[in-house]
DNA sequence: TAGTGGTCTAGACCACCCA
DNA sequence: GGGTGGTCTAGACCACTAC
């Protein structure tokens, strides 16, 4: 199989919404429709269609059909901040990486790092600093901790582009998932020296431990945003 | 069906994890083990075994098996602040909830309220504030907007205790899905009163619209906490 | 080679909504 | 009653891992 049938599905209607081919409030086909249309069995359709309830792309009512709730990203009328996941998919903004520091140093030279990624204290790891400019203006403050043995070979040039394409097209290694805390925190001395003297400085700071396929955490990421240019957004289903 | 199958087998996982009788790091029983365990087809433990994934309490591997990958709220031994999480799921810590505000309004009284709820001017909506201490200082001020029509007579007892169990419970209705997003703001007049003069008069505003089952949007949202006591943990998968 | 998870099927029965 | 989504099955073939 050249393509995995429910991805196919999944992304084609995905593309529709995005598109608005089908626009919010309306019904898309119902799952019968749908496995005419692709000649996919029942269950397959619904495998495609239970990732876009996952997305919050739709709604299914039982009895009535599955609904489009996605409206772009006008739901919040409330602010025009930079979106947390506007950066980080990319969208529209212009970005500019800048690398800070790279260095190669050992867990034991840094606090916490050696607890989140469980490594000895004589692990190598590279240290990295980025800085991310949006729009001319340094917003973002990217550290990244990452064991050496598991990414090697990290240059500058990869830093500035993008490290997570070298590590899964180069590398051909699959991150998978990762836990992350968002807090608040006045600024330490990198930030002074980094955002300069500003109004309000205060971080939101963003710290993730991220995984490869098979369980190993491979980096330790601290991303410092502006406060007050930050925003995340989140769609959440209840339990 | 008493129960559904996929959630019998996924809640008695899902209790075994978190009382560690399956523990971080090692095998649970393998898909076929399963079919066996719980007379339930493969299909069916698959469907419970992706709610485990989606929770970020198993990691499946091809050709291995699955793996533990929760690991109780220690992931983050970064810091000792009140997880937003922990506060909602009310673990471990002392509650204590005030109504400052209860009464009713129309949606032009107030700004925002009627684009997030696409409700008419004239809309009749309960007005919400409630204080939220938490080992005695209040860290939480909640405001909602709730349209009337939909969850009818509010009472000052029900805020205090909780308003989803009224509404889940009482009024028979399925809460199902929000969108909300994180912001850093400055104290307004409200949090000034409420708060006083605290060190760092910014609070984490996290703001939600809530929906039914079938898409009707019913709550408005703004939960303002102490930005320095906020904190958001969140896991989430690469796509 | 044996065992694991990943995809897909064709059919069944059910609960719910609506005309 | 006809259409919708929700659950479940028994079987198939595949890709990957480990031995």
């Amino acid at each position: 199989m050249v393509q995995k049938k429910f991805i196919t599905i999944y992304e084609t209607l995905r593309k529709d919404i995005l598109e608005e081919k089908l626009v919010y409030g309306t019904q898309i086909p119902s799952e019968n429709e749908l496995v005419e249309q692709y000649q996919a069995s029942r269950e397959t359709v619904r495998k495609a269609l239970n990732l876009l309830v996952r997305d919050g792309m739709i709604q299914k009512i039982r009895g009535k059909g599955s609904i489009v709730i996605y409206q772009g990203l006008t739901e919040f009328p409330f602010s025009d901040l930079i979106s947390f996941s506007e950066v980080q998919k990319g969208l529209g903004l212009e970005h500019e990486t800048e690398v800070e520091v790279l260095e190669r140093i050992t867990a034991s030279e840094v606090p916490n790092v050696k607890e989140a990624l469980e490594i000895s204290s004589n692990t190598w790891l590279w240290h990295l600093v980025r800085t991310r400019k949006i729009n001319g203006q340094v917003k973002i403050i990217d550290e990244d901790y990452l064991i050496e043995a598991l990414v090697p070979n990290i240059t500058k040039r990869i830093a500035r582009q993008s490290l997570y394409a070298y590590i899964e097209q180069d590398l051909n290694l699959v991150i998978s998932y990762s836990n992350k805390s968002i807090t608040f925190e006045s600024f330490g001395a990198l930030e002074y020296q980094i955002f300069g003297d500003y109004v309000v400085p205060y971080t939101a700071t963003v710290r993730g431990i991220v995984h490869f396929e098979d369980t190993t955490k491979f980096q330790y990421n601290i991303s410092r945003h502006l406060a007050t240019d930050f925003k995340f957004n989140d769609f959440s289903r209840r339990r």
